[in-house]
DNA sequence: ACGTAGTAG
DNA sequence: CGTTCTACTACGT
């Protein structure tokens, strides 16, 4: 008698993402924004860093600068809006939290998209891609596509059909549509379009005689890999359904924190830049206590507006701490190990700093003989204690503590309430 | 080990 | 005048 098979169903990808995010996220609490072309602005209202499908329609490009679309936004019926992240985070937890019903499996892939792993026939993948579907909308309000498929990159590629695709109504289980079509959709799709492939590569490609999805799906892998490298070989194999990236494990947090803003009038002085690197090099501490993490790199820099030519200087310093830290003076000290390097009078457009080579928080008793006065005495996690009970902007040290916005505070002019995170910003809903 | 290139969202 | 921000992997030295 032959052993019953172990799975019957083959195990898929369901790649899961929302339409315009941002744009979505302001829908829900602003109905009004149906229908009409609305983008959402980067900080410091700078670029348009989601569109909705009107605005697609108008032609407005990804980063198109506001500057340049405000004078005629109101004829476009065009309406912006600055971006509110603490919105769109805790929608997308929202989000996340439901998909989790649909599989134990997920990866958390951005703040709008997720991987799920799942398994059945291909008509009930269909049914459970339509379910996703419905379930976010109605529990959140937000509209997402699903594509799935057995690859990651093939169920993005679904997803973009389906996104693209009337008929799908949102749903595209790649295996299911009749092979034909999915041959014409690959033979139509240009290398640009595929995950993971830039506009470098895309370049490049071409020189190989390599223009669609199809041309990149039937080349010779050894060769892709000889050509660019082992990334783009596990492309041409995820392209030919055959799952070579892995579903991730969560990680808590990243190898590396970064803390980098533009700035809303540029930086021409000492006094400034000290202020700057004060405020980031606190912000990363606060961030890795959080997370109960040390540093032992610390990189800052500064840098003049790629559009400013006659005037560009990119200074950077790369500090080892004297020991693995979070400490929120030891990481001033180091960031503003750049100032010397900061030429006065140079309009320094943007800055940051970035702490790298993580890892966890010494337990109490470790020896730590690099340890300072401060930390000793715990003056990190007492900021810390104060921050969390009175905001981020109640307590700091040096410059950085000042209360009164700096003049390179972010622009946002036009953001919404945050609906979901502040009591005194709730939606008012008024019955007729 | 570190810096650079390329990519994504 | 002015054009986001954060984080990864691979590769070359």
């Amino acid at each position: 008698m032959p052993t019953p098979p172990i799975g019957t169903s083959q195990s898929y990808i369901a790649h899961v993402d929302v339409n315009s995010f941002y744009v979505s996220c302001e829908r829900v609490f602003e109905p009004k924004l149906e229908n009409r072309p609305v983008i959402v602005l980067s900080n410091n209202d700078g670029c348009a860093v989601a569109r909705s499908s009107e605005a697609k329609a108008l032609g407005i490009e990804m980063g198109a600068p506001w500057f340049k679309l405000s004078a005629a936004a109101e004829r476009m019926g065009l309406v912006a809006k600055s971006s509110n992240y603490e919105l769109y985070g805790e929608m997308s937890a929202r989000v996340m939290k439901l998909l989790g019903r649909f599989s134990a499996w997920t990866e958390i892939y951005s703040i709008d998209e997720a991987f799920l792993g799942v398994r059945g026939t291909l008509d009930e993948l269909q049914l459970l891609g339509e379910k996703i579907k419905a379930e976010v909308y109605r529990l959140t309000g937000l509209p997402v596509c699903v594509g799935i498929a057995t690859s990651k990159t093939l169920a993005k590629m679904a997803n973009n059909t389906a996104k693209h695709l009337k008929v799908l109504n949102g749903v595209c289980v790649w295996d299911r549509a009749p092979k034909q079509t999915t041959e014409n959709l690959l033979a139509r799709l240009p290398v640009v379009e595929i995950w993971g492939i830039g506009p470098r590569l895309t370049k490049r490609m071409r020189g190989l005689g390599i223009w669609t999805a199809k041309d990149l799906r039937d080349a010779d892998e050894v060769r892709i890999r000889d050509k660019f490298s082992i990334v783009q070989m596990r492309t041409v194999l995820e392209l030919r359904g055959i799952p070579c990236i892995p579903m991730e494990e969560e990680r808590e947090v990243k190898g590396q924190l970064i803390f980098s803003r533009s700035f809303s009038d540029p930086i021409t002085d000492r006094v400034g830049m000290e202020q700057v690197m004060g405020v980031y090099a606190q912000q990363a501490s606060a961030r890795l206590h959080k997370h109960q993490k040390t540093a032992k790199i610390l990189t800052a820099w500064a840098m003049t507006s790629y559009y400013n030519q006659n005037q560009d200087h990119q200074p950077a310093v790369t500090v080892k701490l004297p020991g693995p830290s979070a400490d929120p003076v030891v990481l001033t000290k180091a960031a503003k190990q750049l100032l010397p390097q900061v030429l006065v009078g140079v309009k320094y457009a943007r800055a940051g700093v970035m702490v790298m080579d993580l890892r966890p928080m010494a337990m109490q008793e470790t020896f730590e003989p690099f340890v300072s006065a401060h930390e000793a005495r715990n003056i990190g996690s007492l900021l810390q204690q104060i921050r969390s009970d009175h905001g981020v902007k109640s307590i700091g040290l040096g410059a950085a503590g000042l209360q009164s916005g700096p003049s390179w505070e972010m622009r946002r002019e036009m953001m919404s309430p945050r609906y979901t995170t502040h009591w005194k910003e709730l939606l008012t809903v008024k019955a007729a």
